[in-house]
DNA sequence: AGCTGATAGTTAGGAAGCTAACTATTATTG
DNA sequence: CAATAATAGTTAGCTTCCTAACTATCAGCT
């Protein structure tokens, strides 16, 4: 019986035994994917218990990384060009580039206000929406805490040389079209 | 700079330039990562939908599956035999297996009974334990949803042939030892 | 200008995850 | 046997995700 993300995985020979009564059950397929779905959760897992042991989510990690992509941008642009337009800074923009609702975002950034790290703004030009920029804080967090989280980052993938992470990006890569597809068609699996 | 798990993954040259800021992140070991994550949440995504659409979450699925592969394993046993003590059935080992907490697996149980997926009944041999069992009701789910989720597999998975497949296995399985040799030993990041 | 439709951020409620603490039960020790 | 320690499941509170609805603001149309 295939199991998803349990503790154990289930043996390639479970998968042949459980493909005789659910023909639709595709031994290989179920096999690479529990194994895709589970290593992307233990990778996932060191990486954010680094974040948990520096007081921050992986959720609120993303957001103080875009506003400081941002803030980079600005940074590194030569004076007087305006680049505030491509870099997300309100709510939405950052719920959008983040994945998630803007009713999600609002919790985010309420706990990031909380704890110091962002503040709100509103927009000068339009009343509805709130400007989120990063605090000297959330600047200072982030130096201290970005060299160890790439070296979790380094230290998870030196199982793999570099010939074999081309090859594992290039088979992600066929993956992640083929789910894109079917986000869009969904009756292209029956 | 890499950004975690955003709606656009950062081009390998974004990843080089980061590197000339921060000596200690190593642009393959990012890109690879960060595609290892997206593709994972992208076929999460689309195996969760589905599963939505049928009602079910998936923490509540993993929860039903494993007591069915508990009755499963207690129908082909011979007659007699004793194969309780090996399937899990309270909710300590449930959350074990599923790899959550006992607080969380109450409230799994706690929506499932509600629902009539399943039902509690306290344990004749120790008054602190609980048993979770299978209803009629859960079995009938299966068997008509199983199906289709196993064609959702082959689907995601169809973008690789078998061979393919196989050298994704390997790969995963490599990074997988080292995040369980990471998440015994943080300090073998630094 | 006034009305209607669209948009942004927030709120309310629920689900699913966590930690810490709790109550009831069982096991161990002296 | 009594006291202490360990265990199981649950509760309370918080965080993070969702949907739907809300209020305030802006855009478009007549």
């Amino acid at each position: 019986m295939p199991l998803l993300l349990l503790k154990d995985l289930p043996r390639y020979e479970c998968l042949l035994e459980a493909a005789r009564e659910f023909p639709d059950l595709d031994p290989s397929a179920a096999e690479a994917l529990l194994h895709l779905l589970r290593t992307s959760d233990e990778a996932y897992a060191v990486s954010s218990r680094n974040m948990g042991d520096h007081g921050i989510s992986p959720g609120r990690f993303m957001v103080l990384m875009l506003l400081w992509h941002g803030d980079q941008i600005k940074a590194a642009a030569p004076a007087g060009t305006v680049t505030c337009a491509c870099s997300p800074h309100t709510p939405a923009e950052l719920a959008d580039n983040c994945g998630v609702t803007r009713a999600t975002m609002t919790g985010l950034i309420d706990t990031l206000e909380r704890d110091g790290f962002v503040k709100r703004e509103p927009d000068p030009v339009d009343r509805r929406m709130m400007s989120v920029r990063l605090t000297a804080k959330a600047e200072e967090f982030l130096h201290g805490f970005l060299p160890g989280h790439f070296r979790i980052h380094s230290a998870i993938m030196s199982a793999l040389s570099e010939a074999e992470r081309k090859v594992l990006v290039r088979l992600l890569a066929k993956v992640q079209q083929q789910c894109a597809a079917l986000r869009s068609d969904p009756a292209a699996a029956t």
